[in-house]
DNA sequence: CTGTTAGCGCTTTCAC
DNA sequence: GTGAAAGCGCTAACAG
């Protein structure tokens, strides 16, 4: 029962606070015999060390914020875990905030993680670039920003480039003849990815068309959203659906209105999950390898709080656009 | 920059360091004028509590632990999402750890959060009966155990019976024809499943077959275990997936083989996720309300903390047996 | 209503 | 190589 203090361990092994502490702390400077006869008081008295105590006294935790858009997302538990073991071996562990995809939340998330004093955060903001950058500022400790589109001024960034996948998925359609594309999405993703899909459809010789995109205020209304939209004439003969859980409730739609994935209609997703290849056709997906970019944070992270940071203040990963079953031509009739 | 302590807001309002300490705690008893001024000098200097040493001196956190079994697997977010939704309100941080499905690993993680001095702990144990509780009886915190199949004889538990489940889905099988009934598992949960598959089968008047029966060491190995397993001739005519990761890898290798899910061969996941219904034919699953068991299980820890549970030691849930498209009758020529 | 004071459990000089 | 002592930032008890 951790009522059990470093005085208690100290009296049963009749040495000093001290003694004991260095004992803790691995300290080289313990005589063998004495190390032992600490071990054995902490064991018979089942010690365990108060984090509290000790960070308060030297001014480090050991511990780094992970701030997450959503934690319901998927692949951001995949996030986590690359987070976990590029850290776990430096022997700093790992707090999770989440944001639920709401500023206010994520701000209170933030403030939480800085108030039990991490050593860094990383962090894939929902908030607007500058409120970031002052939150940033302020909080004091370093902080490095992944999951970003574009890299951040003042804030070390692990960037992803969805540009290129857009093209490729742009021209590929294009190519297949296809004019009205469609477009589903919800949460703070939305803005970058209609402006980068505005981009690619120009590049394409497409343009974009508002009828067929639409914001997802709510998951569970995701497929009355999609069930209008498919019901209206005309109807995109491609979509996207973002972010990765939009996927399902979109086939489901799709589906019901009978039409048929791949001839009727062209579904594209975002992000390539075990799902996509489970699909009948497959799945069409841009994909973007989230643990890779946790990880490259945590380990830019790791630099900054140790002073030294070798590593570029800026790395950019890219997406990429997966053909698969479910897109085919354009529907003759369209 | 949080270097700000509670002594310089207390210089720059002239006040006392317990009035600053007042006005953070919400004590009644300060002057609305002296309360304005020590929280404009909190605003001016940008001060932020420091959680390590207000936990030490006050001896609480107002953080539970929640730990899980593995981070990745779906449904986890959502009851994360439940302990913090029946928490919050009450002013309580969750610190989520993660097992990996480990033991070695859930016993640090464990430590850690213990080391941390949670107020208390919710957790979805992957390590065995006796341990677990010998863990909890050595922590010394209100625990509260969930996502058991039964309840602990000395810790409060949130458990879900799912015999009823289980005797459906056989019952439903054995009806349509079936005879050679296949598992797919992973995970710490497998012994319990099976166990349970076998009473439920008995009961159905049919029997367990280890030629069917596949634990799968690796979630990267399930498709290859399953194609080998059908492949094999006999080949069960009905099989059950879990836990819900398995079920993607299931449904290709299936599929690959050339077989029609719900004519050829019958298949239930476990957990119901959008994706079931994203399936075709939609997949007949076992569910379970790992969100409303995850915020029971929070409201229970609750009164340990306040010292008055109220609540009964066990709570007990039922899972469901779903029938959707992939089952249908045992192919004739079986 | 507010100031003063004594620690919470630990790490870290500084002596010896 | 080890002990003694100071103090991290805060809360809570006690004066006033």
């Amino acid at each position: 029962m951790p009522n059990v203090t470093i005085a208690d361990v100290a009296r049963l092994a009749e040495v000093s606070l001290g003694t004991v502490s260095r004992v803790m702390n691995h300290n080289p400077t313990v005589r063998p015999a004495t190390r032992k006869a600490v071990l054995a008081a902490i064991a018979e008295l089942g010690y365990r060390p108060n984090m509290n105590a000790r960070n308060l006294r030297s001014q480090r935790t050991r511990a780094v914020g992970l701030l997450v858009t959503d934690l319901t997302q998927a692949l951001v538990p995949q996030a986590i875990r690359g987070v976990e073991m590029a850290l776990h071996p430096h022997g700093y562990a790992v707090l999770v905030g989440d944001a639920h995809s709401d500023p206010a939340v994520e701000r209170e998330s933030f403030n939480s993680l800085v108030d039990r004093r991490v050593d860094g955060l990383i962090w894939f903001p929902a908030s607007r670039r500058a409120e970031v950058e002052e939150m940033v500022a302020e909080a004091g400790i370093p902080v490095v920003l992944f999951g970003q589109t574009s890299p951040s001024a003042t804030v070390p960034t692990v960037m992803v480039d969805e540009h290129p996948a857009f093209d490729a998925m742009a021209a590929d359609l294009a190519a297949l003849g296809h004019r009205r594309f469609g477009f589903i999405g919800a949460g703070p993703t939305v803005r970058g990815r209609l402006r980068r899909l505005e981009t690619a459809l120009g590049r394409a010789g497409l343009t974009r068309d508002p009828r067929f995109e639409v914001t997802v205020p709510n998951r569970d209304d995701c497929y009355a959203v999609v069930q209008a939209m498919l019901r209206r004439d005309p109807r995109p003969t491609a979509l996207l659906a973002t972010p990765h859980d939009m996927v399902p409730p979109t086939v489901r739609a799709i589906r019901d209105e009978g039409l048929r994935i791949g001839q009727d209609i062209s579904v594209i997703g975002f992000g390539d999950t075990e799902w996509a290849m489970a699909l009948d056709p497959t799945l069409s997906v841009i994909s973007v390898d989230y643990t890779t970019h946790a990880r490259d944070a945590a380990t830019i992270l790791l630099q900054h709080i140790d002073g030294i940071a070798t590593a570029p203040r800026v790395i950019r990963h890219q997406s990429t656009y997966v053909r698969r079953g479910s897109v085919g031509p354009a529907p003759v009739d369209a």
